[in-house]
DNA sequence: GACAAATATAACTGTTTCGGCATATCCTTA
DNA sequence: TAAGGATATGCCGAAACAGTTATATTTGTC
C-alpha cells in the first residue's frame, strides 16, 4: 500500500516537529511534565542547567504545539499540549530497543 | 499509568534518533524509499542536491541504523532497515493535521 | 593496464543552535 | 510606590551542521 508522497512544505513541518524533539533538555522537560504541569521553577530544579535555560526551551516547545502556557499569579505553569509525543518516543525506544538487542546477539553463539 | 523515567543515555539516544529525522532532505530520501531500494544516483535525480550531499545524509541515516546498504557491481543501493520511522511520521502527520486544524478553526465561527 | 562510471571523502563557508550571563518584565505584597 | 520573587529576553562565544566544490576510491570494461 505505498503511500502518497509527502509536499515539500509537509515535509518541512515534519522535520521541524523532530527537530524539536531532538534536543535531550527538552525530551526530559516533555517527560516531567508527563504526569502533570509544572512551573518553571520546578523544572528548573529538576533539571542540571539554568533558569533561563529552561524557559528558553519551554518557548520552543510551546512555539511547536507540543506544550501549553497557562500563568497563575506569579508563576508559569506548563503542562504537555500535545500526548501524541508520547506515543513516538514508544515507538522511537521500541525500536531503539530491538537494534541493541540485535547489535548484542553478534556476541552471542 | 505512569511511565518509568528514561536515563540521561536512554535520553540521549531517543534525541539522537529525532535529529537525525529532522532533515528535510533525510526524510526525503526515506520516503523515497518507502516503496523499495533505490541507488545513489537515482536518489540524486529525485533530489534537488549533489551527489556528495546525498551521499552524506545516507551515511547519516545508515549510522543511525534506518537505512542499510548493499552493493551491488559499481553501484549501491540503499534500503529503508527500520520501517518504525513510517509508524512514526504517521503519527506526527496526524498530529501536526489536527493543530492546523484546530488553528484553523480559530477563523470560523 | 587505462579509462569511465558510480560513490565516498575532504576541506571550506555560512548558518544555526546551545548554554551562560546579565538584565528586563511581570506579578504580588507591604 | 517600593521591593522581592518568578519568568522571559538579549547578547555573547563555542560547537555542530548543511551544502558546495574538488578529489579520492572502487568497480567494470575495453
Amino acid at each position: 500500500m505505498a503511500e502518497q508522497p509527502l509536499s515539500d512544505e509537509a515535509i518541512d513541518l515534519v522535520a521541524n516537529r523532530f527537530k524539536i524533539m531532538s534536543e535531550p533538555l527538552r525530551l526530559r522537560l516533555l517527560q516531567l511534565l508527563r504526569n502533570g504541569e509544572k512551573s518553571v521553577g520546578e523544572l528548573t530544579d529538576l533539571c542540571r542547567t539554568s533558569q533561563p535555560n529552561v524557559s528558553k526551551h519551554l518557548k520552543i516547545l510551546q512555539t511547536g504545539g507540543l506544550v501549553s502556557r497557562v500563568q497563575k499569579g506569579n508563576t508559569v505553569y506548563y503542562s504537555i499540549a500535545d500526548r501524541s509525543i508520547f506515543t513516538i518516543c514508544d515507538v522511537v525506544c521500541g525500536s531503539l530497543e530491538e537494534r541493541l538487542r540485535s547489535q548484542a546477539g553478534i556476541f552471542a553463539i
